[in-house]
DNA sequence: TCATCCTTCGGGGTTTCCCTGATAGGAGAT
DNA sequence: ATCTCCTATCAGGGAAACCCCGAAGGATGA
């Protein structure tokens, strides 16, 4: 790619982890077509800088204790409608790379990743691609395939009604028991719907159901 | 061993981000008196090579995947007396700054901070002193002032350091048994602790202390 | 009409939960 | 120095939940 001419590629930084910047940039520099042509703190000084950097590519880390990263996202996909957003995560991608992917980012990386890998992430994004893990990838396809179409809305919006139900009691912290109870059915239905939205929402364990359900729930309420 | 001049001191780094570790090489090779003489991505990882390194400090991720990096502090006090640990966290809960220091660890920041307190913080702890935030260490002189009596505001201060790992653990989302696993223990094990911090945080089903790890862990707390 | 969900359950095997101990070690107290 | 409280580890056993199957009736839509 960088040939004669080639022009670099200007990247921009959000993390509120000056050392995980540091670590972006030296990561990034060390390719002859990529420089980071901006770096931000939080969401605030990345609106303000990006209105004067016009980046090629914003990679943005997501952090669940200022949930503005999603935020940011929207926004940047509202303004600047062709400007490619990658997404860093500590968290499991299982959880949120679909829903990201669905407000308009166009990657998702965990921070587990190996370095190349981000710099793979980085140029399938900027060549104007999305970018998931082989595991997250492999599902949509799955899915793509039973269904014969894209599923690019909100996993979330793909639960029905019931499950819906079923997972905001869960994120309440009840019981399988107490949630068949309240909703008058049997503990097999219960937990036939959780399996369900298991699926839907590409989570593998009881656990993982429970951490997605609480985030969702403490998340809009 | 260069005798005159700075001779160069060995770093060790533990981190199971790449990326983390890419930076904070990046940021330690940049002074001449610091050298990273080997990294790792995990406790196992950590323990093999640490016996063959011999590093002057070991800087150290809390939050590892498979366990956490309070046991690792404690090893490494078994093992090499005098190896001074550095933790760095991405929390920023005074309760674990304390309970480092008090199994081992010799400094504590947070990876919020900027690059140049982390250089002080390596610096301070390779001279033999302890490092803390300005903010943890006013904390623990007023209440050495008052001669400890107020601490109990917080409930999960009553938690026992091995019952605050296993909390952190079920807050990512974890199986029963990956977490007997990754700390090394019996199913049996865990479950007691499980049990015991639930009767310390008056919870009364296994659902709600997932809900609470969860938004704890997720900074809801 | 036929395929596809949704919703509701059951069977059966595995895992976790929950309660009750039990042992060993450490910290403090008298 | 003994006693007591807490911690950390684990076992046994019954109840509950989880997980992977399958199935049947109903709604929906191409």
């Amino acid at each position: 790619m960088a040939e004669f001419g080639a022009r670099q590629r200007n990247v921009f930084l959000v993390d509120d982890h000056p050392i995980v910047r540091q670590g972006l940039a030296q990561l990034i520099e060390q390719e002859p077509d990529l420089k980071v042509c901006g770096e931000a703190a939080d969401v605030q000084e990345a609106r303000a800088s990006l209105t004067k950097m016009l980046p090629d590519i914003v990679i943005l880390d997501l952090s669940l204790r200022d949930s503005d990263g999603l935020e940011l996202v929207k926004d940047i996909r509202n303004k600047y409608q062709q400007l490619p957003v990658l997404v860093l995560s500590m968290h499991d991608e299982s959880i949120y790379a679909e829903r990201l992917l669905s407000v308009g980012a166009n990657g998702y990386i965990m921070k587990q990743a190996a370095a190349d890998q981000l710099l793979t992430a980085v140029r399938r994004v900027l060549a104007g691609g999305i970018y998931v893990s082989e595991r997250v990838g492999a599902s949509m396809i799955e899915r793509f395939a039973v269904s014969g179409r894209v599923q690019n809305a909100d996993p979330i919006a793909r639960l029905s009604n019931r499950e819906l139900q079923v997972l905001n009691l869960i994120g309440r912290g009840r019981t399988t028991r107490e949630i068949a109870d309240g909703l008058n059915l049997s503990v097999k239905t219960v937990e036939s719907h959780r399996q369900r939205i298991k699926k839907k929402l590409t989570l593998t364990t009881a656990p993982q159901l429970v951490q997605f359900a609480v985030n969702w729930y403490s998340g809009r309420h």
